[in-house]
DNA sequence: CTTCGAAAATGACATATGTCATTTACAAAA
DNA sequence: TTTTGTAAATGACATATGTCATTTTCGAAG
């Protein structure tokens, strides 16, 4: 037997989830909370398996109450359930660890979701998934050419981005100390920034 | 009713595969298959809803194989079975489309794996998922405490990785240049890096 | 061959940076 | 009160960095 905690903070929507889940032979809805905070404050007594928690709620939102719960102890499955697929909150839910995140919409899986983070797999509502590869692939939000970067100019920023000083990037590159040196201040003009560190703060932030 | 085709070059593990899924009432497998070749011929006349395939494979494997089998038109979720947590793999996997990929150790929760890709959501092994946030940004967890990182100090390195100098950061925190200076520094020895500028770099793949 | 132009290199310079030893300020502990 | 520990600041120093003017190299175009 599954036992289960619904976390919603429209009680519409967490007696139709508990209903639903309920309907199931193998789980069992053993609480209902209408907040974060709510949630926070029961789970330990419950120590449910899996939390099914809405992510967007007044108040502490999902995933910082879930990042206490998990704080707190508990070994329950995280699954989060979302009406908006949002990459901020796709990454916040992975790095504390959610076993599940998945689209409101689809709750007609949502046992056999929770059936799977029971069982220690992740879950991911298949539109969710559709996004990773972009964001595994880190897609460039840069056009060199619009910029006037060079080939060897983009080796030098990604040697920058790396830590390197100009003379280890002359030596990678067969270059004199002074020629990447010039190569670097080129860069810079051409990107509008003052130093090295920002032009690593750029890479990163705009081209990886 | 789950129709199921099963990939694997191992009888063995193919033949154990069958077993477990087919003691599931609502599980039928439809088919095995014994080498990629043999699945993409299969596909299209079986027709099942997910395609359970071993990722290493002599000959055609798993990835190409599946990879030819939704170019064939098959709208089968494919569900990938390995011993190995790799990268090129996972990255490989999700590229293509596939909807699952777990852990063969756990096939204890295979059934619910089945389930849960067959009513579209996309299912990953626990170890798996872990490897996620650090393929989606390149960010390993850090702990500040364990190298002796104030508060402080850590508010020093955002300003780092925002691009700021020293002095534009003693204004922001009300510091002497010289303060914000012997900052860096302490922290560079604490991390052990060797500039500024690696910093940068720390904070971007390694914090945020 | 000569000319031309881009890439590479050099030298000089000002500034930013990182390290270190030392001092000051200040609050908590004795 | 004095003592003590820590954060903050200072000053000195070597080095790295970024800018600029100029020169060299070298291959392609004439």
């Amino acid at each position: 037997m599954i036992s289960v905690m619904i976390v919603d903070d429209d009680p519409f929507v967490s007696g139709s989830l508990k209903i639903i889940l309920d309907n199931e032979p193998d789980i069992e809805v053993k609480a209902v909370a209408n907040s974060g905070e709510e949630a926070v404050k029961l789970a330990p007594e419950v120590a449910p398996d899996v939390i099914v928690m809405d992510i967007r709620m007044e108040g502490m939102n999902g995933t910082e109450a879930a990042q206490k719960i998990l704080e707190n102890g508990s070994k329950a499955a995280v699954l989060f359930l979302t009406t908006f697929l949002d990459d901020e909150y796709i990454n916040k839910a992975l790095k504390i660890g959610a076993m599940g995140y998945i689209i409101k919409q689809d709750c007609g899986s949502l046992p056999s979701s929770v059936r799977a983070v029971a069982s220690g797999q992740a879950v991911f509502g298949g539109k969710v998934v559709e996004k990773l590869p972009d964001l595994l692939n880190r897609k460039e939000r840069f056009d060199p050419s619009e910029f006037d970067i060079t080939p060897k100019e983009l080796e030098v920023i990604g040697f920058v981005a790396d830590g390197l000083s100009n003379k280890e990037i002359a030596e990678k590159m067969f270059l004199g100390e002074g020629t990447v040196r010039n190569m670097v201040s080129s860069i810079l003009t051409k990107l509008d920034l003052r130093d090295r560190t920002q032009l690593a703060c750029f890479y990163y932030q705009k081209m990886v």
